[in-house]
Formats: structure tokens, sequence, C-alpha cells
DNA sequence: AAGGAAAGTGATTAATTACTTGCATGAAAC
DNA sequence: GTTTCATGCAAGTAATTAATCACTTTCCTT
């Protein structure tokens, strides 16, 4: 029998769990299945990890990093702040759309009232995209590519909402549709709702 | 020892889940624990439903019907839809913001993996909710309130993911923050994706 | 080669949980 | 008043599952 080190075991157990959780739900991913699929004994898991919720925030930790670097680019970016943003909403629902273990893992209830550090990694990630967010809505709008009286927190916020919404009606339809084709639909509702509005015209509009 | 009726019992029972689900989110409320609310033995709640999950599915039921009902008036009603639309949100968002126990179960993986008969209530009750909120879009447009260019589909899609965005946020959060006032906030940004823009002005603007 | 740490295992365990069974009892129908 | 039946319960079952234990095997270091 061969053995491997610590570290790649880790691995494969973390990527297992990914794996079941797009295929299952989280809910019913147990140490046995993650065991099975990595070809190991149930009770080695516990030579890796110290407990069943460990391995759920390893996965966690391991996707949010690799989330936060493939969007650097887009936040630290020199261009104008309208094409990252619409970049970066593409690349986000790409990634995901890559990562069906993703949502169920972060929608899982499991996840939530099991383990408040675990639910604390996952805020702290949405936390942080969205605080990048709003600077990134902050540059447009000094920019003049965003108009004036955006709230930048608020807007972030609205924001990261409708990504999360989308990925949960995507997740709930069993991922039926291409998500990272939606990065386009949301974009042309966002556009107008971001772009400085044209002069105002002489004549009288609709007002509410 | 007083007796109720099956009817009032179920109910108790519904409310039971419902109120369980929203402190604790749905994944531990077991039968054992319903049962101790209501105040019965376990095994009498399988007097009432032939199984777990009947339960479920008869609370899901109750709650879409009320939406619906509250709803209702916003959608066939007479007035301007953007006055509408904007009515509909607050009072959507009320309606969730009172009955926490919703989204814990919306989201909950037990629902959605467990039974798909359950996963298509949910579903129904979201597809009926998305295109009557379509057609609304549509009134407006041909009313001159929105953009003659709006895809009213995609849009109301959209609307309905972000709502769903907001409140999953509101529930990760542990009901933080009052939801029924991200109505207000919402609408800022929609608002102005949706209005019909002001007559093209003669100078040239921003073009990406 | 020796020795120790790390990785692996089968056998168990303790807890949880949906659901069953057999029996009792209250209330309404006759 | 007795029959009937839905409502109720105590006790139990079968299945699942995270975690432990005692022990073996492999690999690395010296």
């Amino acid at each position: 029998m061969k053995r491997k080190s610590g570290e790649e075991r880790r691995e494969e157990i973390v990527r297992a769990l990914l794996d079941l959780t797009a295929e299952h739900g989280a809910r019913d991913v147990s140490t046995q299945d993650i065991a099975d699929r990595v070809g190991i004994a149930q009770p080695t898991i516990f030579r890796h990890f110290p407990n069943r919720d460990a391995i759920f925030r390893a996965a966690l930790d391991s996707i949010g990093r690799k989330l936060l670097d493939v969007l650097t680019p887009m936040f630290s970016g020199r261009g104008s702040a309208d094409v990252r943003l619409r970049k970066l909403l593409a690349r986000q629902l790409r990634f995901i759309s890559r990562r069906k273990g993703l949502p169920r893992l972060i929608f899982s209830e499991r996840l939530h009232r099991e383990d408040p550090e675990l639910k604390a990694v996952v805020r702290d990630i949405i936390d942080r995209y969205t605080s990048r967010l709003e600077e990134l809505l902050r540059e447009g709008i000094s920019q003049g590519c965003f108009r004036r009286d955006l709230q930048p927190a608020e807007t972030a916020r609205l924001i990261v909402a409708m990504i999360q919404g989308l990925v949960m009606r995507w997740s709930l339809s069993d991922f039926e549709f291409p998500l990272d084709q939606q990065g386009e639909v949301l974009w042309r509702l966002l556009e107008p709702a971001l772009r400085t509005p044209e002069p105002p015209p002489p004549q009288g509009s609709t007002r509410t």
C-alpha cells in the first residue's frame, strides 16, 4: 500500500469534499463518503483533520484565497472603473460556475449553525470582497464614469447580494443555466444605474 | 388531558416548525424538537403527518399562499407601474422580515436534496412570482415609465435574485440589519436602471 | 540497520433520529 | 350507554454517523 504525505492527503480530502458537495449538497457528505472517494478508511480522515468541520473550514479557506487571487487584478488594476467592474462580474461568475461545490457549501445549513468559526470565515470573505468592490465604485465616481450621488457602500452590498442571488438561483436550479453568461445580463441592468446621467434636459420629465 | 382536532394540531406543528427553523435553522429541527415545542410526544407527530418532509411541505405551502395574497394587490392594481413596483419591494421585504423561518427553510439543504417535491414547491412559488413581476415590468414599459429597451424577463429574474441575495445576507447575518428598510436602498439602485432615459443631449457624452 | 514518527486500518461506540408498534383514552355518534 | 375512532403515549427499532482505540505498516532520519 502506497502512502501519501499529510499535505497531499489533506488536499485530496478537501477536493473530495468539494466534489461531493457539488454532487449531493453539503448535508449528506459524511466522513465515510469522503473517505470512499479518496480511497482511504474512514478513521484515516481523522488523522488529517481534528474533526469534520475542520475539513469544511479548510475547503472554504482554500476557495476563498483562490477567489481573491483571481479577482485582485480587477480590484487593483489601472483601467477605468466601469470596464474593470464589468470584467470583475464576468470573472467572478465564471469562477463560481466552475466550482459548483462552493454555493452548496456556502448555503448549507450545516455550515452556518454548527460552527461559528466556519460562519466567520464565510463572512470574512464576503466582507473583504464587498469593501474592495466599494473601493472600486469610489474610484469610478472620482473618475467620473459613475454617478456622483452613488452610495458606494450600499451599492456594493447590493451588487454582492445580486451575485449571491444569482448564484443561489443557479444552485437551486441544479446548475441548469450557464451562470457565466449572466454577467452580461447583470451588467445590462447595472450599467444605466451606475452611469453618470446625461446632463439635465430643458423640458420637464416624468417625476414620481 | 385535553385533546385537539387534527386540523388544529397540524397548524400548531407547522407553526412550531417555522419558529424553530427561525431560531436554529432547518437542519436541526428534529421531530423531537417540534413535538417538545408543541407539547406532545414525538410519535404523535406521525399521527398528523405521514413523514417529516410532509411538515416542511405544509409549511412552505402555507407561507407561499400567504405571500402571494399579500402581494396580489401590487401585481394586479391599477396605478402606475413604478409606484407599484416600489411598493411591491417594500411589502415583500416586510413580509419576509416578519418570518425569519422562511429564508432558513428555503435555503436549507435538507429541503433541496431530500424531497424533489419540496423543491418543486419552492420553484413554483418563485416562478410564479417572477412571471408576475415580468408582467408588471411590461406594463411599466407600455405605460412609458420604464425604458423601452428593458428586457422584462431578464430584469424580473435579476430583481428576484437581488431580493433573494438580500434575504440571504440578512439570514446569514442572523437578522442583524432591518431587512424591511432595504427596500428603499434597493429602489435607489433600481430606479435609474429602469427609468426611461432623458432624451439624448446634443453634446457627446462618455462612452465605453 | 535501528528507531521513531506519521499514515493507515478494522472494530467499536455513543449519540442522534425518523419512524413503528401496541395499547390507552377522550369525545362524538348512535 | 356503548360503540367507534381519531388522538395520544411509552417503549422500541433500525439506520446513520462522528469520533475513538488498539494495533500495523511505511517512510524518513541518523
